[in-house]
Parts: structure tokens; C-alpha cells; sequence
RNA sequence: GGGGGAAUUCCCGAGUGGCCAAAGGGGACAGACUGUAAAUCUGCUGGCAAUGCCUUCGGUGGUUCGAAUCCACCUUCCCCCA
């Protein structure tokens, strides 16, 4: 089986401009092909891991993958699926961005010699000049049929400003220009980007008459059709900084039963027979697949000993029983206490469970809060200097939990 | 350039002088049920030294005993005509 065979078994591939060329540059390692990265925040994010992944699943059959970071793209925001306008960055954000990607990824794919390359959009976009684009580029695409595209669908309600309509010919000549100076023939994307690339493969034939190749990858949703790696309107990060392995984990671990197959699927490096062999899995064995997945991803993004603390620190908390050395802790000093004591609510807010007394206060009335597995009822509770010096386990709700210490 | 409309709490959206910390829905959070799932039901959803006080209805001023609500100016967005 080849590695075109894979993904498809995988469920990653989306959309492709021509499937028997794709198969064939794919599983014969002929494809340069490139996965653009918009810097519009300082962390990849899950999102991300997909096309990262996908990255290395190429790179591993031979074929020669190139990071394109987006410094010149960011600078315009594509309006791909969203419905507003995304907010303005400065060049110093898109720079740290940037760097901050860059480390990243150097986590999951090899940039030696020859392997893979990274490259920044900005090197050329700024550069360009602005009347002889529109005659050398503009000229070859066509409003009606920009207007048309399926990326600015949501945006013709709301507004959609000449900025970002420009989104497309940036990106398009991305894909130009990577073709023509780095011999790139393919490009990858998420589904959501399949309008923009098309304008790339439609600039490369007109001005070049030559063909290159688009393929774009599923997005992950889950069963209810929402995008997959955000919790509350936040997204998973793979900065250690902003999700902690064990969140990252956590994560994994609570995706729905329906989903955990294809996440397994798409994203894990498992072999496909083993993955084959799990698929009749059902009810609460699949609790065993969630910590497989869980345990897999963590794995990649953090590196095995990260991840064997997720799963540690997990187990200890939910199948009962003892505190874990890994557990989220918070220490504190003489200077914390007043009159030798401390109240719960105090410590709730001071160890981030909760955002505010009056927070504090409607989940201990609530009965979500215990200290030390001791369910707690009165709201003025206080814990002497001696339990704090002993260590306080507080928890709010089944998966929100903080030691308290006292120094 | 001319004319019309809009901005409300995390989001959508009601409210058009006091009864408004502001209906309803969504989401989030907590509880029950479970398998750290889903569905369902219940509660809850600005803050605090809490039968009260403070901050919040795009911004700044004003009218009024009292303003999310009225007036003026400003900002941003949308629609129609050009």
C-alpha cells in the first residue's frame, strides 16, 4: 500500500485537482509540496497538528515537504470561513509569531539537508510592487469568479473588505512563486482553503502553462459537525505555556465516543491494522481507545515522559484514590494566611479554580467542591496552617484540581 | 458625495425615563444519571467587606430627583442612491 492508499484508508484527504498524478507523485516521492502557516497567534495550535502530521506523513515516503510561514499573508488575514474581520497585526507580533512557530515545528519535522525547508512568504509578498502585480498577476484572475468562491460564501452578508478580497491573489502567488524558484508542484491545505488554492494551480497555467497539484485535507469535526481543537471558544495549544500536556491530554481523552475512531485515525501514526482491529470497539471499552489517542498525541506534541504524566497524574485523579506528584499545586506563604488561616473561597480564587469569590461561592453551594474527597457545603470554611502545611487537595467539579501547600 | 439604520452583559437578541445587573435562547460552569462519553433533567451565569454597595448597555459631554432608554457631538459598522 502506498502512501496516497494510506491516506485515503486514513481519511485525510479531502478534495484533489487530479487524483491518478497525485497518487503517483506521492507514493513515487516526486511531490515538493508546500503547507502554508498564518501567523495570527504565537502558538500552532491542534488545529495545526493535522497538516503537521500529514508533513511528516510525506516526508516519511520520501517527499520533500516546505513550511511556508505566512509573515506576508498575515499581514492581509484571510477571510476564509469567517465571518468577521480579523483583527489587524503589527509586523513585530507577525514576526514573534513566526519565530515562535518555527520552534514548533522543528519539534515534528526534520529540516536537515535536503529533507525539508522552511520558508517565509514575507521574503517576496512585501517586496512586491503593487502596479506591476495587478498587471502581471490581476489580469489573470476574474472577479465574477472570485466572488463566486466558496471561502468568501460568509462574508458577503457582513462585508468583505478589498484587503482581505486579496487574500486569494496573495496566497495564489504564493504558490507561483514556490513553484517557479523551489520547484514546489503541490500544495496542502485544510478544505476551507481549497478556492484559494485552486487559484494558485489556475495563476501556475496561465502565466507557466504548466500543471501543478492542490489536495486539501478534512477538516477534524466532530460528530455534530463543529471544528475540532478549541474548548470554549479556546484553542488547544501545543505551546507547553498555554496548554499544559496534561490539558492537552485531558483533552484527547473527553473527545466524544463517536469521534475517537476517525481522531485515532487521522492523526495517530498507529498502523492501520491495529487501528482496524479497535474499530468494533464499543461503549465503555472505547474509554480504552480515548487514552490511547490521548496518550499518542500527547506523546508527539510533548514528548513520552510528558505524556506518561498526563496519564498518571489522570489515572490517579479519576480511577480514585491518591494524590499524584504531578497534580497542579500551588504554594503558599505565612504572608497568604490571615490570622494564621486560610478560607476556602480565598484559596479557590488564589489557585485559579476559580475566577472569582462570587464563582467560588455558587460552586461550593452548588456541592461541586471538595477538600481533600470531602465534600464541602459551608462557604466560609478555613483551613488552619497545620492542614495547609499537611497539603490541601481542592477540586472543583470532577476534572478541576489544585494542591494547596503551605511552605 | 447624498439618504436611512445599527452598536446591549461570553455570543445571538429583548428592552425605548424609575418595577433593570437588564427578558428569552445559545454557550460555559456545577449537580443528578454515567464510562473522565453522549443524551436527558436540575441549578447557575458582573463584582464585592453581600437583606446592602460598586461597575456594566460603542465613546464623550448634557437634560433630569432619576438615563441602556431623551439631547448633542464623536467612533465604528451595515443598507439604499451616486
Amino acid at each position: 500500500m502506498g502512501i496516497y492508499e494510506e491516506l485515503v484508508a486514513r481519511g485525510l484527504i479531502a478534495q484533489v485537482t487530479n487524483e491518478d498524478e497525485i497518487r503517483d507523485m506521492l507514493n513515487n516521492g516526486k511531490a515538493t509540496f508546500y503547507i502554508g502557516f498564518d501567523c495570527t497567534a504565537d502558538s500552532l495550535t491542534a488545529g495545526h497538528f493535522m497538516a503537521l502530521t500529514l508533513m511528516k506523513r510525506l516526508q516519511m515516503a520520501g517527499n520533500k515537504p516546505i513550511a511556508l510561514i505566512g509573515g506576508g499573508t498575515t499581514m492581509i488575514g484571510d477571510p476564509s470561513g469567517r465571518t468577521d474581520m480579523r483583527k489587524m497585526l503589527t509586523i513585530e507580533d507577525i514576526n514573534h509569531n513566526a519565530e515562535c512557530f518555527k520552534r514548533q515545528m522543528e519539534r515534528f519535522i526534520d529540516f536537515g539537508e535536503g529533507k525539508a525547508q522552511m520558508i517565509n512568504n514575507a521574503d517576496w509578498l512585501l517586496k512586491l510592487n503593487y502596479v506591476e502585480l495587478l498587471r502581471e498577476v490581476g489580469a489573470c484572475f476574474s472577479v465574477n469568479n472570485m466572488l463566486r468562491a466558496r471561502c468568501y460564501e460568509q462574508r458577503m452578508e457582513r462585508g468583505l473588505s478589498f484587503l482581505e478580497f486579496n487574500y486569494m491573489i496573495m496566497q495564489s502567488y504564493d504558490f507561483y512563486y514556490l513553484f517557479q524558484h523551489y520547484g514546489c508542484n503541490m500544495q496542502f491545505g485544510g478544505d476551507d482553503q481549497w478556492s484559494n488554492m485552486l487559484g494558485g494551480t489556475e495563476l501556475i497555467r496561465k502565466k507557466l502553462d504548466k500543471d501543478a497539484h492542490a489536495m486539501t485535507i478534512t477538516l477534524l469535526t466532530d460528530s455534530q459537525g463543529n471544528k475540532m481543537g478549541k474548548t470554549a471558544g479556546n484553542a488547544v495549544w501545543l505551546d507547553p505555556n498555554k496548554t499544559s500536556p496534561y490539558e492537552f491530554y485531558q483533552y484527547w481523552r473527553n473527545v466524544g465516543d463517536a469521534d475517537v475512531m476517525k481522531c485515532i485515525r487521522m492523526l495517530t501514526f498507529l498502523p492501520l491494522e491495529e487501528i482496524d482491529a479497535m474499530a468494533n470497539w464499543e461503549g465503555s471499552q472505547l474509554n480504552r481507545a480515548k487514552e490511547i489517542l490521548a496518550f499518542e498525541l500527547t506523546k508527539m506534541v510533548h514528548g513520552e515522559e510528558e505524556a506518561k504524566k498526563a496519564e498518571t497524574s489522570a489515572k490517579a485523579l479519576f480511577a480514585g484514590g491518591g494524590s499524584s506528584e504531578d497534580m497542579p499545586t500551588t504554594e503558599l506563604t505565612e504572608a497568604d494566611l490571615t490570622d494564621g488561616a486560610a478560607d476556602v473561597m480565598t484559596l479557590l480564587v488564589k489557585t485559579g479554580l476559580c475566577p472569582s469569590k462570587s464563582d467560588a461561592r455558587r460552586n461550593i453551594q452548588q456541592g461541586g467542591v471538595t477538600a481533600n474527597d470531602e465534600k464541602l457545603s459551608d462557604i466560609g470554611k478555613v483551613f488552619t496552617a497545620d492542614e495547609l502545611k499537611a497539603g490541601v487537595v481542592l477540586k472543583r467539579g470532577k476534572k478541576n484540581f489544585n494542591k494547596v501547600v503551605l511552605k
